[in-house]
DNA sequence: GGGTAAATGTTCGCACATGAAACAAATAGA
DNA sequence: TCTATTTGTTTCATGTGCGAACATTTACCC
């Protein structure tokens, strides 16, 4: 007796559950319709009203009265993420500590800088994230809002095993093997996660940047070092222990020159800012100082230089086009004016050393988000798991 | 009122329906009890009872008596894969063309190898592959068992668009922008799957070989050229039009010796099988052969030469263990003995290149499957499709 | 040899996610 | 005002999968 409806054993969307996927998909839109669920998700009407409801009842969501016009038949209802749900991102760095809490929309709440004169110790560092963190969730708590805050996301410019949360090593900050998850977890009622800086700018960028609605990306941000984010088919890649990703430390050349970890001929040690700052006559500038002279003050030892530190990321980006064939390729921090200096002379470079067939519809970014990109995708690292798992982290968890 | 049965909107089993989930586990196991499938998946005794029944009927698995003993408790019923459900494999190479049925267990049932004597067209390659199929899907018809075969698996020594089915350059057969699933699939009626040797080199690696069990491995294949195959969490490396993973072209070097591509300083510039044949004073040999030169005439020019590939095969595996952090990394073809010709200096050779991180639990492996190997991934190819939609394939898809 | 504990198979009923169908509601356009 | 279109709402049927109770088969102890 064959049937119309669900045939037996029918493969379930897509992994996760109806409830995260529609979650899911109201976090990433801001704002959306329920008949956009129902065509994006393929659920019916009344699956997709019940988990809205469902996900309104937990404090995810809201229902907006239908705003949309200009269309035959009934206007669908909206739904948009919630503002009063929360991630906390703790983002230290050599000379400050920046504390910001990022709603489930994607907005910037609340931001606190602490400024230092002198590098601190870990002791310090963890003292002064608690201290700062508790300030804000006491700010929080006590507005007119009713936020909750559902985890801290912290960003590291170093390598991290992201499963047990330690720094294995931030050279910059000068953490080595550092627990940092832990510490924090044993002061803070919250759960905690940690990323490395240039993941997280990744992610980011996917979720609401020059990477959008990509599902196969790489991502590199220059600083000091070249740190990268890698995402395939929509997921990260963390490899075996987590510490996938390092395109920095790439060998593209014979030469000598060493990097940060002492491996000659990467692309690091080839692309370096310090290079670029010695060559324009500056020192301990800024990105937008030192955009502004690599762009406006062309001399030809300037050039020289730019255009052999774009030889070199541009055979860095062919083997990775070679490697992962991914749809966008985004550069950031000093990569991006880097680029800007000479595009077509890096575009020809990347030709001449990638296989012509990955470079089919392969576009590159410079990244779109600004000062928030790192904090945004820090709460993604908390609201990713409150996607995941909806009902536990609700309100009314009935 | 809390019930003690399923919370509502639980998160299902990673992703796929139970069936396929409890069909993969028998196909990987070839043998397997019901209470290891219960405690593997989680799932109830009695919703496993009813699976496998459902995976019995559809002719996917046949139960077994209880054959375990020494243990305390009722003896689980056993569950194999079926013998009697087929894949075809399809290995168009330049001097021959070999075609093997391989069973859902993994074993080989049947083999026909076609040997050219010259190079042949595209044209007589798919009527020769398609008379080869023939002539095996009548014999095994003509046979006692009633076999069943669900598809075919063509094993590329090239570029492969997966999803088009289109091979972009295979320099070694002369083929080029040659669309061969679609050609076939007009010719025999089957569903046709076409992939790259090394990625299907990989697959039954991790199926059944060196890399049994891990979920992160890079795979490196030499021939004439060097393929490579990556899975990251247990899913295939494709990027975004399928064309990842050519890791062979990878520039490590500042070298302008250039490779099959045109690419100078690329791994498979550096490491090529044909200068080792030079070197030992021989030509067109077996890979046996090569091996038993290499390894037991050593001279001061093949060792030199030797060492010079090995160092640039381990620039290469630490470049890869610094982007992908594999757990897995398995050399094949001649980087098999090569390899072993110095395992100590490749090993040193990493160390010095690779961030330490990522080596640890790193182990390198050289193939273990032999002949079968391709035959038994391009299987796959057939099968993953085949676990991911059992009723669609099964024999009373009542 | 008989009893007991442990593990597994079997059967039954229930929870719940989901779709289909029928109906109600809200819009644009004629 | 009527119609076509689209969406929300309600109700019902279905299939997956769990738990519980009971049956079966083994090892082990006396």
């Amino acid at each position: 007796m064959p049937s119309k409806t669900t045939p037996m054993f029918e493969a379930r969307a897509s992994g996760q559950s109806s409830l995260s996927t529609v979650l899911g998909l109201i976090h990433g839109h801001r704002a959306i319709t329920r008949s956009e669920i129902c065509s994006i998700t393929g659920l019916s009407r009344s699956t997709v009203a019940k988990l809205v409801t469902a996900l309104v009842d937990l404090g995810f969501a809201l229902e907006t009265g239908s705003e949309q016009i200009d269309r035959v038949g009934r206007p669908s209802m909206g739904v948009e993420a919630s503002k009063e749900v929360l991630a906390i991102s703790v983002h230290p760095e050599v000379d400050y500590l920046e504390v910001k809490a990022v709603a489930f929309d994607g907005s910037i709440v609340r931001s606190e800088k602490l400024l230092y004169d002198e590098p601190i110790d870990t002791h310090q560092a963890v003292g002064d994230m608690v201290h700062v963190i508790e300030n804000l969730v006491a700010e929080l708590q006590a507005s007119d809002t009713s936020y909750r805050i559902l985890g801290i996301g912290v960003i590291v410019p170093g390598q991290i095993n992201s499963s047990t949360g330690i720094v294995r090593q931030a050279p910059h900050l000068q953490w080595y093997e550092f627990p940092i998850r832990d510490l924090l977890t044993q002061r803070v009622p919250m759960p905690v996660f940690v990323a490395n800086d240039a993941s997280l700018g990744c992610k980011a960028e996917m979720a609401y940047g020059a990477a959008k609605g990509a599902t196969d990306v790489v991502y590199m941000h220059g600083t000091s070092g070249i740190g990268g984010g890698v995402f395939m088919n929509g997921t990260e890649l963390k490899g075996f222990r987590g510490y996938a990703a390092e395109l920095g430390h790439m060998r593209i050349s014979s030469g000598n020159d060493i990097d940060y970890s002492g491996i000659p001929g990467t692309l690091e040690a080839l692309v370096r800012r310090d290079d670029l700052e010695v060559v324009l006559g500056l020192k301990n500038v800024s990105d937008e100082e030192l955009e502004e002279a690599l762009l406006n003050n062309r001399t030809p030892a300037s050039t020289a230089l730019a255009r052999k530190q774009l030889e070199a990321l541009g055979i860095a980006t062919a083997n990775l086009a070679n490697i992962f064939n991914p749809e966008v390729f985004v550069l950031a921090g000093f990569l991006r004016f880097l680029y800007r200096f000479d595009q077509n002379y890096f575009h020809r470079v990347v030709k001449k050393h990638a296989i012509p067939a990955v470079l089919e519809g392969m576009q590159v970014f410079v990244n779109e988000l600004g000062a928030n990109s790192l904090a945004i995708g820090a709460s993604e690292l908390v609201f990713q798991e409150v996607i995941a798992d909806p009902t536990k982290y609700g309100t009314r968890a009935n």
